[in-house]
DNA sequence: TTTT
DNA sequence: TTTT
């Protein structure tokens, strides 16, 4: 059946990369979506989106975005539930990422840039990946 | 920016359908949306999709479909937050649907169908609304 | 970059499946889709998309939709461009589907349909492929 | 019945605008859109996706997208076709865009940029317009 | 809390 | 007819 999420937005933090039991590399990460649309007090709205990526996917994103990095997201929506620590169900939506598109290049913190170096000038990375573990 | 979903699945239940005190239609629906790859137990599983509908689709949505309905949503995930009655905070991502597509009629229960009417043969119906109240 | 295309529509004619030299299956296939609004006449107009399918997708298409199937697409665009037989360069842009869903049973023609056999009972079939060749 | 596009790319040229006998505003661009893959060749190859906006969006996309310019676009395909001056029926595929998110500021040319404006700390820019005439 |  |  379809299920298609396409997104862009800013990450909200850096990027948690972990490794399953098996060595299989995960990365979450949250988008910022700013809304088109204001609220009743005027103000722009966001959404904060949670996504997962795995494999090559999450160690590139580890590397290559950074809290308030503009990324792009093609995924699908998933849902699943865990018991929390006080033995309580806990349903979660999160986007799974199947690519991920890295929108600009960060300056490094306290880096020294070159007058010359823009940002709008560097190419899009393309992260994807096809043989997800599940 | 971009935040764009689209879902084709079936509802797991009847809509439901509310009332804003200013009289404004809301209907919420779950889609199970099964994936197309199996789990590790050999089973397929599902993701099931919370949707809400405001205005004139709402009211459609509860005229048209049903539990076990197949239908296709064309939206945008949204992201919110409310305190529960213990007062904890709890997050909601949910998918607010643009336009809901009804694909396929369902036979009315113990109703009797006529030997030449057929689902297959029936028009998708396209509800969507373009002046969402926010 | 982003190319992601979601579409739900009806078949136009019968899909044509041919095999490259290499032997690998490709079927062709035009979905029209409406519109949800209607023109200055009054009229509900649609949109015809051309679309392509490789491999094991390619085949299931052919065996199991055909004119007038109701099925979901969901893939990228491609744009390539060929000179026809005047010598004159032509511009393609077409839908590569990489997953179909196909949403109903037709009824096989002339077939003698069982009075309790509903499409709307029938499980919508996924059709995906991960591996295409390019 | 649902027909969604999204899109990532770069212009490659400036918008055109013009506007109808009734005033009202149209604009065309094309999107060049990498593919993640390469071709036989090793090439990577992309995609030249022609794209129509119309009123206050096309005023903006023409005064703020230019050749090159990094453009993301959620919209639906549209066909149509008219006949060319030799009298023969031409069918176009298109897309026709309902929003536009302006993904990246460019450098005027020949403009002397300051030496601490980087183009990945503006904010990308989203124009969307509902009441397209059709 | 889940649909066919 | 193609962008970085």
């Amino acid at each position: 059946m379809l299920n298609r999420v396409v997104l862009v937005g800013r990450l909200t933090r850096d990027p948690e990369l972990r490794y399953t039991p098996n060595g299989v590399a995960v990365a979450n990460f949250t988008l910022a979506v700013n809304r088109t649309f204001t609220n009743q007090q005027g103000e722009r709205d966001a959404d904060f989106i949670n996504c997962v990526v795995w494999q090559k996917i999450a160690e590139n994103v580890a590397n290559y975005l950074k809290k308030g990095s503009l990324a792009g997201v093609d995924g699908r929506i998933q849902t699943r539930s865990y018991d929390n620590n006080e033995g309580r169900k806990v349903f979660v939506t999160e986007v799974v990422a199947e690519s991920v598109q890295f929108l600009e290049t960060r300056r490094s913190e306290g880096g020294q840039a070159p007058a010359d170096s823009f940002a709008n000038e560097s190419q899009p990375i393309d992260i994807s990946d096809d043989d997800l573990p599940f």
